[in-house]
DNA sequence: TTGATTTTGTGATAAAAGTCACATCAGGAA
DNA sequence: TTCCTGATGTGACTTTTATCACAAAATCAA
């Protein structure tokens, strides 16, 4: 039986249908009309959600400019938390919310550490995604404070060609951390 | 018996003597020459450093323009490695040199999943420092990009209130994704 | 379909930061 | 101590990007 998730994780730990419906059994799953919320700014942050259908922005807003800056997109196969708050538990300093109608599953913290101190396979899983996911962003980090916007408008078509004509410019704007319009003036070369 | 790593792990994993011997008898001890590498672009990168005296920089030079952007100062009771080359076996991308005369403590790859599988303390360890890790690089993305040269210099104070005058200030700017110019001429004011 | 809102492109101008040049200063090595 | 190298501050100028303004195009909801 084919399912996202599994196949998301068997990747890194290939599990059995026994192990995967065990797992999954500690998710819940979500739909999320356009527009709405996922995680919100003071609320506590209970869930850390791995998208199955749709589009989330995760974005934090400057409280003196008002001005948004989104650090990740969440599209199939992707996972989208307010790292931090989930973790700490604390309260969420971010926004996620949903650019379409939405599929997600969520996991609690403690439904997370219960299946990382029983199964081996996925805690495995749960390491290698944290190694990859630091080093990704340390690769952000880098062309933001080396590239050019060019490079980093190009480098986001390569990581996300099917989100250039799916969401407004501007969020890729916001997301490249350049105005709409500098980004609109590059590409017509 | 105190030691800088075993205080270092005892915050998140709190360890017996024994415990923390068996931890420090998979590293090996390096001491270190001011200007002498740690980790050269394309040779493979054997151990992930834990420092124990001394300063070091990790940066990445762009191979056009041949400016260094520097990613990571390593200080007392920091790690530092190229992450995605130890973790991958791959070829270092980027360079870590010493800045004084340091004095690390290394542990391979092997010895770290070794005690990760043996010792449910090290693996907790890991993982919360791998999460922290992260948070906080995250933290200094939204930084870089909604954050002014100001917002980032003063940011730095905090984290480094000792680095300030121990390094030049030509490495802070490569720190902050700025020219040595214009971190100059901010804190004249 | 139609009217309203959002998105997008583009010009003009301002602000921020980079680059180049050079003088001074501090620290390390012989 | 003395010389030399590297670090630092600063002026002049250039480049890049942001900001503001507005019109055209696209999208959405009733």
């Amino acid at each position: 039986m084919p399912h996202l998730l599994k196949d998301h994780i068997g990747v890194i730990s290939p599990l059995s249908d026994e192990e995967f419906d065990y797992i999954l059994s500690h998710f819940v799953f979500k739909k999320l009309k356009k527009h709405s919320f996922l995680v919100q700014e003071g609320n506590s942050v209970k869930y850390e959600y791995f998208v199955l259908k749709g589009c989330l922005k995760a974005y934090m807003s400057d409280s003196n400019t008002g001005k948004e800056f989104i650090y990740q997109f969440g599209v199939e196969d992707w996972w989208i938390t307010d790292r931090e708050a989930f973790f700490k538990q604390s309260a969420a300093t971010i926004n996620i919310d949903c650019l379409e109608d939405s599929e997600v599953l969520g996991i609690t913290l403690e439904n997370r550490e219960k299946l990382v101190s029983e199964m081996r396979k996925y805690e495995h899983f749960v390491a290698v995604k944290a190694n990859l996911g630091y080093i990704s962003l340390q690769k952000r980090l880098q062309l933001m404070i080396m590239g050019s916007v060019k490079e980093r408008y190009e480098n986001f078509i390569q990581q996300y060609p099917h989100l250039i004509n799916r969401i407004p410019k501007s969020f890729i704007a916001s997301y490249l951390g350049v105005s709409r319009e500098t980004l609109s003036r590059l590409y017509r070369s």
